[in-house]
DNA sequence: CACACGTCGTAGACCGATCTACAAGAGGTG
DNA sequence: CACCTCTTGTAGATCGGTCTACGACGTGTG
């Protein structure tokens, strides 16, 4: 058996009365400080090995440090976090510290509340997804406690931050969309509630970007948002309103792979194929790549981005005051979801007459 | 803002003088224990509010609970292992305790490493789906903290645990590929490394299964396992080499859905379809439904299960010592990944008209 | 030989909560 | 009015570590 069976309650009492030595000693020998005699540390170790010792992690909080840190994460059912989670996990592997997930239950204030639990634990650092909680609230918070936020736009002199560079993203399913030809462009994101006003988040950036794209093609008046909730099934219902419109879009830019992989569902329910219409989404999430979806999007490189994550808290937690930002490259991924426009009859090539 | 931001270190003696009252009344009020007066629990409640006072889950943990509960997992790829937190996560969502996840980082000791962070923590209780640690350890730490174990067939008296019926599903998933007609059935499973001995894991019971079932349909000198790591990459290239034997099977069973994905990846490389090898999975994760990918496969209810655990466990916490065990009852979906068998030409015939 | 110094180990305060035991005061009863 | 009981609040020990201050014990130096 690779470990000991836990053993009940042993104290650091116990190993000092089982060693012979002090309590202090024992607790010089488990850190490894300054001031212990190689006989000392040997018996002491032979003690701890002999009763299956382990350190109370609370006990450790009250004074100095857990060795944990502590990742918020919003929802693990989009793909995409646990990529997050992987990177992190592995940058922090060599390191002493124990990485602990508090899932941001939606029912509840999203992502204080995990965040807050996380801070009571006495966690040594937090990482966090969570785009919509308050900039003065993450200030705050950052005084107390170093913070990495993942996926936030703005730039705190209180909290580092790992984001993917959005614009330059969306910026490239645009063009690519465009340079296909087509014009009727739905971009799919999620419902303003689930946006801050200008906070910066991702999807905030992506409709930006998407606005301003359809404007300098001179495609303006085409500018088309659906809003729907993240999740596949919510978009697939959302996507069939729109395919059974009587002029529906050619092309729809979701915001992230799981909507689009929703949109993609739509489409085959209602017996077409990208070849009608086009879908693109964002993430770069593994099945996007599988042949039966082949979805157009966007790589992220998640796993990097936890990885980062991880090594600029452990950087702030050994010291570092000034705040970083890590911006991320990503990079378009064109698949067999998209293609170019088929011109259509009817009601639709009337319309584009009579505009030009 | 819904939460107070969070204030540097207010402790409970600082919440004490500020309503000029005893420690211990604060600390009566925030458990709300009994022998408390309405006028001092309003007049304490304010200088909580006040001050922004967190107790210090360390500090709690240091001598009663810290309504933490750990939940170990292996690998968040898997899109079940998602779905049994948000059933934990639901579940738990009303009560006072806090969900914690450990990641069981792959590079270490599978399993062991990730519950002891959790134990080291003070949980009040642990949930865990290492199907391969050893029954004697789980004994000892059962005897510590309240344990339920998920996917695990042993039934201790020590922990509770939720299993899905693999016999059933694993012999729905045979029947209904020999229904349809198959003879040369394939199952891809686990390394053996990664399967106990006799341990009684999801993946060794549904390989028993298989194998049975082609014994009983006289189909024993065709069985043929093929081992490989999780994950969709190792299993497709596993898959393809299979394909391009002369007599490759008609029919592969999975022993999960990430792995039979790579099997359909590998059937479309091949520039074959399910048509001509059919693919089975275990587990039905969200993607199994999508049209481009459309796999047959045993819907476990992974929600419930994780659900039920949390459920369990928080009776164990409440006091309950009798030992239960839930089994879920799975149900196959049949979708297009599986078909009846084309027959062949060539070596194959002659083959099976040599046998028979 | 007295003194300073470096090394090794210990005593005891301390962290922030919980919890037991007890005291003070209010109200009821004979 | 003494006595009992019930309610409400407090003092202080306690949990298991960390960490500072200090003492004891060689060893080297003037």
């Amino acid at each position: 058996m690779a470990v000991k069976p836990p053993t009940g309650s042993v104290t650091i009492e116990d190993v000092a009365r089982e060693a012979g030595v002090s309590r202090a000693a024992v607790s010089k020998v488990i850190r490894n400080a300054y001031g212990v005699s190689p006989a000392m540390k040997a018996r002491v170790s032979e003690a701890i090995e002999k009763l299956g010792y382990r350190p109370s992690v609370s006990a450790r909080g009250m004074r100095g440090a857990t060795f944990t840190v502590g990742f918020e994460i919003p929802e693990l059912s989009n793909p995409f976090f646990p990529k997050l989670l992987a990177g992190a996990t592995a940058a922090m592997s060599g390191s002493p510290y124990q990485l602990i997930i508090a899932p941001a239950d939606p029912a509840h204030a999203e992502g204080y509340r995990a965040i807050q639990a996380l801070v009571d634990r006495q966690v040594d650092g937090v990482i966090a997804v969570s785009p919509l909680v308050d900039p003065e609230w993450l200030e705050a918070l950052a005084a107390t406690v170093p913070v990495v936020m993942i996926g936030r736009h703005d730039r705190s002199v209180a909290y580092d931050t790992v984001v993917g560079d959005d614009e330059a993203g969306a910026g490239q399913v645009m063009r690519h969309l465009l340079d296909l030809g087509h014009k009727d462009i739905v971009h799919l994101t999620p419902a303003a509630g689930m946006i801050g006003v200008d906070s910066g988040v991702p999807q905030a950036i992506r409709l930006d970007v998407y606005r301003r794209a359809m404007q300098d093609a001179d495609l303006g008046d085409r500018i088309r948002v659906v809003r729907t909730g993240n999740g596949e099934s919510e978009s697939r219902r959302a996507a069939l309103q729109l395919l059974a419109e009587p002029d529906r879009p050619t092309a729809v830019f979701a915001a992230h792979d799981e909507p689009a992989l929703g949109v993609l569902h739509a489409v085959a329910d209602a017996g077409l194929t990208p070849a009608e219409v086009s879908v693109a989404g964002y993430d770069d999430i593994e099945i996007a790549a599988h042949p039966g979806i082949s979805l157009t999007t966007v790589n992220q490189d998640g796993e990097r981005m936890g990885r980062l994550a991880a090594e600029l808290l452990l950087e702030r937690i050994a010291g570092r005051s000034a705040p970083r930002h890590e911006v991320v490259r990503p990079e378009l991924v064109v698949r067999t979801s998209t293609r170019p426009p088929r011109p259509r009859g009817g009601a639709a090539r009337l319309r584009a007459l009579g505009r030009t």
